[in-house]
DNA sequence: GCCGCACGGATGGTATACCATTCTGGCGGG
DNA sequence: CCCGCCAGAATGGTATACCATCCGTGCGGC
């Protein structure tokens, strides 16, 4: 069903995708034009499928597009990403008290099951890896609550924030929150307990705004680095 | 150009605009299918800018995209629409909140200044103008929160739900009560009040969920029309 | 008489050619 | 020496031709 693999699958989706790996990663750094013609030849198709990738992007906020000019790759302020954690913030919350009354026993299941891969990979793995697992996790309390249009929704929150997300966990030496958190999820979701599950999620997304700020400052201190 | 062209002007966008209104209206039922060219001849533009045009509706969960089928155009279920009503309600829900803190006076101004021209045209006006400031004002209290995710977001779920929403109103026999919440907003932001703002913002969507409801069942009841 | 299959039209997907706008570099005047 | 302007290149936007896939229809076999 959902193809990560990333190499070569349906063109207009597939080039989306693959162009937003390239972003993420920061093969392609924000502010750098995405001229259609270049990386079209480049990825060996036309410039119309490209364009409609770039589309897409543009719509998850990873690129800008700017009439009659290169679209660049979106470079957030600090103030546009507070925005946008405080809205996922609420999207979570909403999903996690619903996950809470409408998720399934075997749903349950098998976000604890994820949970514990993470645990068990955050010594050893690969922190990408590990990063992929964590976001899968939590898109799966989002779809546990039942709610297509919420699961969507927040979806594209979560790849909105994903570059910034990824870029400042790397600050992180809040790792044993972070897993306390997420047992504290499991926990909720088996107690049937709303209120719980919030506070985790509150926790969570604490956590991730100090990250977010932290990396930003430091970001500001050493200037310049391509 | 050639075309008549007395509203919209940007081309893709333009395009966009122009089906959605015939969408929303019913020109175009649901379930009719999208055909690019006889539309693109129809509006006297290429495949290629109707075609993305095609595709921003896609979005916006106006029409249905399916891989190498004609879009059609959406035609969502009760549930679909009442999770969808669910999210909108957590998003104004914040927002109103938010603007409780963030709006400034003169934006409080304007937002009462809409309720007044709402109270003032809900009886001799045009029932769309009606509509469609009333949505507007919806817009203004989510701008007012200074949340530019928030807002952008809150915009896509406002206008997903025109439709339904339009169609819904015919059945309301609540006008006082739809009245009384704006009131209720405009003072709760008067006196910087996230609780009484939030419980307008509570009753408003109560009373929509329970209009849509009823417009479902009553399609149910007497099945065809075109 | 019914089911299956092949063929042709319809239709979305892709590639490419063309047009309009914008950016850039250099030249000339101040 | 600097500012402004103008031509040419670069680039996004649009139109169109071509290709792949799907769907309906009718013919033929069972």
């Amino acid at each position: 069903m959902t193809d990560t693999d990333p190499s070569e699958r349906t063109f207009p989706a597939g080039i989306a995708a693959r162009l937003r790996r390239e972003i993420l990663t920061g093969e392609l750094p924000p502010g750098s034009p995405l001229k259609e013609r270049d990386h079209a030849l480049r990825l060996g198709v036309s410039r119309t499928p490209l364009r409609e990738a770039v589309r897409m992007l543009g719509q998850e906020g990873l690129v800008t597009l700017r009439p009659l000019r290169s679209p660049i790759v979106a470079d957030p302020s600090l103030a546009e990403v507070l925005d946008e954690i405080a809205v996922l913030r609420q999207l979570e919350l909403f999903s996690g008290g619903l996950a809470c009354v409408n998720a399934s026993d075997a749903e349950i299941g098998t976000i604890a099951q994820m949970v514990d891969r993470i645990a068990e990979q955050h010594a050893t793995g690969d922190k990408l890896d590990v990063f992929d697992l964590d976001m899968r996790m939590h898109r799966a309390i989002a779809d546990a609550a039942h709610n297509a249009a919420l699961s969507r929704t927040y979806g594209e929150y979560l790849a909105r924030l994903w570059r910034i997300r990824f870029l400042s966990a790397r600050e992180r030496a809040d790792a044993p929150r972070v897993l306390a958190d997420h047992r504290d999820m499991v926990a909720a979701l088996r107690d049937r307990d709303p209120d719980r599950m919030m506070a985790a999620i509150g926790s969570h997304l604490d956590g991730l705004v100090r990250n977010v700020t932290r990396h930003f400052q430091r970001r500001e201190e050493g200037p310049d680095q391509p």
